[in-house]
DNA sequence: TAGATCCTTGGAGTGCGCTCCAGGCAAGCG
DNA sequence: CGCTTGCCTGGAGCGCACTCCAAGGATCTA
C-alpha cells in the first residue's frame, strides 16, 4: 500500500505537468514521435535531443526495431518542463540532479519538494533583479525622450 | 547651441544613472578607486575589469603616474548599469555597441534611444516567461505538498 | 633595504551549453 | 538497383564570458 502510493507520486505523469498542451501532438496511445518530430515541437535540436540524453537529463527514450528514438507524449512534457527550468537560468547539471531524483524512486521526494521551493525562490529574486533593472532601463528612456524633446524644441 | 545641448546629452552623468548611491563611495572630486577597491565594490575580480577595458565596455580610465588604474564614481555608475544589464543576459557584444555610442557622441542618440527602448521590452518579456515558469513550479510545488500530506496522512 | 603585497601586460586556459562532423545503417522510391 | 533522406554513434569544435598565468614593476611596512 505504501508502494502503491509511492509508485503514483513517482509516476512521470505527475512529475512533466510543465504548461498548457502544445499543438501537433498525438493522443496518447499514439504517441510516437521520431527526433526531428521533437526537434520541431520544442524548438530543440537534434543534437541537443542526444547530448540532453547523453548527460543524463532525459528519462530511457523508447527505440523503435531498427534502434530509432522514439519519443511519447510523456517525453514532450520533461522537455517542456526542462524548457521553462532553462529560462531561469538554472545550470543543466541541477536539472540532471532533479532527473536523477525522479528517477532513484520514490524515496527522494522531499528532496526534489526542497529543490523546487528553492528553485522557486530563485525564480522571485530573478523577477526582482529584473524589476530593479526595469526601473533603471525607464528612467534612462524618460531621460532621453526629455532630450530629444529639447532638441527638437530647439530646432524649431 | 546646438553643441552645447549636444554635449550635455552625451555627458557620461547622464549615461550612468543606474542605480542607488552604494556604499563606500568617495565623495565627488576625491574618487579615486585602485582596481581591487572597484572589484570590491562591484563584486567583479580585477581580471574581469581588465578585461571588460580591453573589449571596450569601459569608458578610457584614468592612470597614476606610475600606471596604475584609477577609477572615479563616473566609472563606478557605468559598471553599475553595466551590471544591469549584465542581470538581463544582454550579451556582452551588445553593451560594447552601447559603449561605443556613447564614445561616438551626440551624433548617437537616437540610435541609444531605441536600444534602450528594445532592452526594455526584452527585460519585460523575460519576466514575463518568469512568471510563466513560476506557474509551472507552483503547480509542481502544490502537487508535491499534496503527495506529502497522503503519505503523512497514511503514516498516522 | 628587505620582504610582502598590489599592480601591470599579453596571451593562454576554463567551463558551460551546445553544435557539428565523419562514417555508417535503414527505409522509401522510380 | 541506385539515390535520397533520416537516423545512429563517439568525439571534436565553437562561442561566450570570464579566469588565470608568467614575468616584471610599484608601493608599503619594519
Amino acid at each position: 500500500m505504501d508502494a502503491m502510493t509511492v509508485t503514483e507520486i513517482t509516476d512521470t505523469r505527475s512529475d512533466t505537468c510543465a504548461g498548457p498542451p502544445q499543438g501537433d501532438r498525438r493522443p496518447d496511445g499514439k504517441d510516437k514521435y521520431t527526433i526531428s518530430e521533437v526537434a520541431a515541437l520544442t524548438g530543440l535540436t537534434a543534437h541537443t535531443l542526444r547530448w540532453y540524453e547523453r548527460i543524463g537529463l532525459m528519462p530511457h527514450i523508447d527505440r523503435s526495431h531498427t534502434g530509432q528514438r522514439r519519443y511519447t507524449n510523456r517525453d514532450l512534457d520533461w522537455l517542456a518542463l526542462v524548457g521553462k527550468l532553462r529560462l531561469t537560468g538554472m545550470p543543466v547539471a541541477d536539472m540532471v540532479r532533479y532527473a536523477e531524483l525522479v528517477r532513484a524512486g520514490d524515496h527522494t521526494y522531499a528532496e526534489r519538494f526542497e529543490l523546487l521551493k528553492a528553485t522557486r525562490e530563485d525564480v522571485l529574486a530573478r523577477i526582482a533583479e529584473l524589476q530593479g533593472t526595469l526601473a533603471v532601463l525607464d528612467r534612462k528612456i524618460s531621460f532621453y525622450a526629455d532630450a530629444g524633446r529639447a532638441l527638437a524644441s530647439e530646432r524649431a
